[in-house]
Formats: C-alpha cells, structure tokens, sequence
RNA sequence: GGUCCAUUCGUCUAUCGGUUAGGACGCCAGGUUUUCAUCCUGGAAAGAGGAGUUCGAUUCUCCUAUGGACUACCA
C-alpha cells in the first residue's frame, strides 16, 4: 500500500517549547517536505495538571520564526481535527471501550496511595500479568460488584492487559530491530481516573492512526514505549497501517552528563528556547534565541547538524538544501552534546551573509533606544565596515559606539606607546592637510592624499596613524582608518584631531 | 536494581573490511591588516578496553567498561 507520507510533531504544552522538541520538529519538517507528505501541528493536552496557558501560543510562534511550516494541525486547520487531544476525548473514549470489550484492558480501582504503598512494600513492584490478580479491578472482582463501583460513581483506571513472555519488535528507521520482552512492561494506564482523560500512549496512537501518519519521528526517550505503542496497534488491529518509527537521539548538556536541561542554559549563559520565555506560574523568565540576536536561519542550520549530516564536507545549508539532502538514514544514534560556541559561529556566517541594508535596519532598533539617530545611507557604510567582526548585530554597538561618541578619554597604554613629542606638531599639520581636500570619498582617494603628504615630510608612517586612530577612536582598535575619517567627514575628524591634541599631555 | 539504546580528535561528525582515519567549531602558531577583529595558511588533537571472524578490522560478532533514556493515573 502506497500511502502519502504524514508526520507529525506533538508537543505538550507544559512549557516554553525546549531547543530538543525544536530540533524534533525541524527533523518531521525536513522529512515531510523532502517526501511531499503533510506535516501536522498535534497538541497533546492531556496531562491537565501540567497545562500552561499561553504554552500552545508559543509554541506555534516559535516555530512559525524559525520557518517550520504545518499544512495541519492547531491554528492551521485541516480535515482530521480536532487537533487538540482535549477536544477528542469522546473519541478516545470510543476506543477503550472497544478494547474493554475484546477483553484486551480491563478496568482498575487501586487507589494511587495503595499502589504506592504496594511499591514500597514489594520491591520492584510492577502491575502486571504476575500481580494483577492480586489487585482490585475487574479482573479479580465479581462482574455485580464492579457494576456497581461504577454505578457508585467510584473512579477507575483503565488498564492494557499485556500478555507476559512474548517478543515484541519494534522497527526503527535510524536504530534497526529493537526486541524486548513484553513481561518487562507493565499493564499500562491507558484512562485516567484523576481527569478522565487518556493517557499519550492511547491518544497517540488512536490519534496516529486516524489522522493516517505514516511515520513517527520523535525523542528517543519514547523508545521503551515504543514496545507497547506496537502492542496497541495490534490491539486495535491496525497493524498494517502501523506508522514507521524513528527515534531520534537527544540533546546532551554541553559538559558533564544527561540530558541538556533549561537549568543548563541558565547556567553556561546561553538559550535552550526559540524565543523568551515568561513563566506565569513562577514569573521566571527565560532567555531566547531570538531576542539573543539569532537568525531563525542559523538556529536552523545549527540545529540540523546536531545530529544529521549530509556525508558531504559543506557546513552551511539553507532550509531548502536541508530538505533535499534530509533523510533519516542519515541521522546519528548516538546523543550530541550541546555545543554553543558553534551556534555563535553559525550565525556570524549568516550575519555577514546579510545585506549592508538589512544589517543597518536591524542596528538602527538598537541606535534609537540609545537615542541616536543617522542617515541610512551614513549606518549602512558604518555597518559595512563592521560587519565581518561580530556574530551578532547586538555586538555592532560595541564595534561602532565611536562613530557616534566622539572618544572622551583614551587608552592610556597606547598613548604612553604612540604619542610621542612631535605627535601633536604631526597631528596639526595634519588637520591642516585634512582640511584642504574637499571630497572626503572615496576612502582610498583619502587615503592616498594623506600618505603623500606623510611619505613627502619624510614622517614615519605608523608614528601619524595610530595618534590619528587614537585621537578619532580613543583606541588602537577598530576598521581600516581612512574608512572612519571618510564616514566622520571633514568637521567631525578635524574636531576630534584637535581635541586630543589638546586632551593628551605627555 | 531492571530493560533498552549508544560509544571515532575537547565538541559536532565523515568512513558503509584495505584511507597518511577526512571536515567543521574551539585551541595554538605564522601571514595579511602599521590597530583590533575578520580573513588566509599551517599545527596539535580521535577509533573505550579485551576476545573472536578475516589475508586484513574503526568498520562484523561477543564480553567488559562507560554514558544515556526509560522504569507515574507526565508527556
């Protein structure tokens, strides 16, 4: 059967959406465009206790930043919705009636206090084909009695009744074979008494399986279910059109060990979410790539390398080279460590990728909180000049702040080094020279005049230019000189010439 | 503890039995820039350990070690 391939990303909306579950859907999203399959947003709500407004909203928006697009799903619409599992709860409950029915899950009264109590009274206590017998549900009691519970309105469980000893083989794309032993599974709470909803093992599969998903790409930490997922397809009966599985290997904390964790980011200074993040059960606010100064681009193109590559030796790819190459042979089993410093150098290489008219809008933001304001033309050259040296438009202040502050004290150590006893007499001459060009571009034309004048006084080259780039920096960093005397203009360079000349005594 | 998954430079990885084990980030050195950064060139840096299979193992198998995930009326 040729079915058209669907995927699926699934997130819960506990919480801000972690880098782990962005990676996950960029992986469905490669995928399913690379296969001409449809990509579903799906909501998995079912824990009520874990629900956080305003979860859902985020979730969308960041990957809607990051240029993950859904033909399906919460907020897209589509012919199989619901798409939040809230909203389908009638319909799951269809389900476990059909498997309470065929005798393949049974309904269950324990109470989680006597369950607890079981635990630690038995050691490594698991409900299943070895204890269930000795447990209250509708296995062990007579038919009357569980009638009336109910009747009674005393809450249940339901659950999977697993048979022991059997081989179980789940088929994934990325690991092979996986075969476990079904007596190592427990029975399963499939309906949950505490809300009345089901648990993700049942809505995803009933979800899955309606929604036709042909392949489930997800975390590997859904590995070990993956077994009784495999299980309840049969139990359905739905086995032919049981979705192919891949599990992906996780994002591991940059140093030490485990899974990277929001705590991780907050402790080695860099984002583990998409976008900021405002906790509304604790207040707490949580950093994001994109108000970090990420392009979404550069987080994609991070974030597909960590754990896939292509085999080939390139390094930058856009979204759609990504979903030509994609393919989830291609993925890695093992778990990446997290590795920030790479991500900082994927994004210099978009940054200077940007256009010189982009980077100067986006910086021009950041100038007018600090209340300064220039030409676009004038910030589009300053930018150019810049822009190779940082990973972040934030970081352009620090490159160009002199540009628009004239230097009020300087680098003491440079002036103890450069600025000599005929400096001022150099400088002087200098402005004077200065003053008679009349066009201060090109640069190079600038340039030349100058050097004529210092190469025809016989003066040493570096004893003018690094005073110069003193007096108009206030230190001996930044571009190419003539390029900060051409954008500076006649007025402002000779203005700071003489202000250092009268500033610096040695 | 149990089950499962994994294991190549510090990190991300290439290699699908025969390679001087390649690339990238980071690091170091040199060059360019009479500044700083960028950039360019070069360098150091790896097959967890032990058995087997084979003419030959990083590659296949097993054991050990290590790491990870899971082990809830959470997903």
């Amino acid at each position: 059967m040729n079915r058209k391939v669907r995927v699926r990303f699934a997130p819960s909306p506990t919480g801000a959406l972690h880098i782990g579950g962005v990676r996950t859907a960029l992986y469905n999203y490669l995928f399913a465009r690379k296969q001409g399959g449809d990509m579903i947003l799906r909501i998995e709500d079912t824990d009520s206790n874990r629900f956080v407004p305003g979860a859902e909203e985020y979730i969308i928006e960041s990957l809607s930043w990051l240029g993950i697009k859904f033909d399906e799903g919460v907020s897209f619409g589509g012919k199989y919705g619901p798409y939040r599992q809230s909203e389908r709860k009638d319909i799951y409950r269809q389900y476990v009636d059909e498997l309470l029915k065929n005798d393949l899950a049974y309904i269950a009264f324990d109470k989680p206090e006597e369950l607890e109590a079981k635990r630690t009274e038995i050691n490594n206590f698991q409900y299943d084909a070895s204890t269930r017998m000795s447990m209250k549900n509708s296995l062990t009691l007579p038919a009357e009695e569980v009638k009336q519970k109910i009747a009674n309105g005393e809450v249940y469980v339901v659950r999977m009744k697993i048979m022991p000893n059997e081989e179980i083989k789940v088929n994934d794309l990325i690991r092979g074979e996986v075969i476990i032993n079904s007596s190592i599974l427990d029975d399963k709470v499939l309906w949950k008494s505490a809300d009345g909803l089901p648990t993700y093992h049942l809505a995803n599969i009933v979800d899955d399986h309606l929604m036709e998903v042909t392949h489930v790409i997800r975390g590997e930490e859904w590995l070990p279910s993956a077994p009784l997922h495999v299980l309840l397809y049969r139990a359905f009966g739905w086995l032919d059109t049981m979705p192919q599985f891949a599990h992906l290997p996780l994002l591991l904390k940059p140093e030490g060990n485990g899974k990277l964790s929001k705590r991780d980011g907050d402790r080695l200074g860099f984002p583990v979410f998409p976008l900021e993040w405002h906790d509304p059960k604790t207040g707490d606010v949580s950093s994001g790539y994109r108000e970090s100064g990420y392009f979404p681009e550069a987080v994609i193109n991070f974030l597909a390398l960590l754990g896939w590559n292509p085999g080939t030796e390139q390094e930058i790819f856009s979204m759609e080279e990504l979903i030509q190459l994609f393919s989830l042979d291609r993925v890695s089993k093992s778990g990446a460590k997290f590795d920030y410093e790479k991500g900082k150098w994927f994004n210099h290489q978009y940054l200077v990728e940007k256009s010189n008219q982009e980077l100067a809008g986006l910086f021009n933001v950041i100038l007018k909180e600090k209340g300064i304001t220039t030409s676009e033309a004038k910030l589009e050259q300053i930018v150019s000049t810049v822009k190779e040296r940082v990973s972040f438009v934030k970081e352009l202040w620090n490159e160009t702040s002199f540009f628009f502050i004239a230097p009020e004290s300087y680098d003491e150590k440079a002036v103890q080094k450069r600025w000599k006893e005929d400096t001022s007499a150099q400088l002087t001459e200098l402005t004077g020279i200065l003053n008679n060009i009349t066009d201060f571009s090109p640069a190079e034309k600038l340039e030349e005049t100058v050097k004529n004048w210092i190469n025809e006084k016989g003066y040493n080259i570096g004893a003018v230019m690094n005073p110069l780039r003193l007096s108009l920096v206030g230190e001996l960093k930044g571009p190419h000189v003539f390029d900060i005397v051409a954008i500076l203009g006649k007025e402002e360079s000779i203005k700071r010439i003489q202000k250092a000349i009268e500033t610096i005594k040695i």
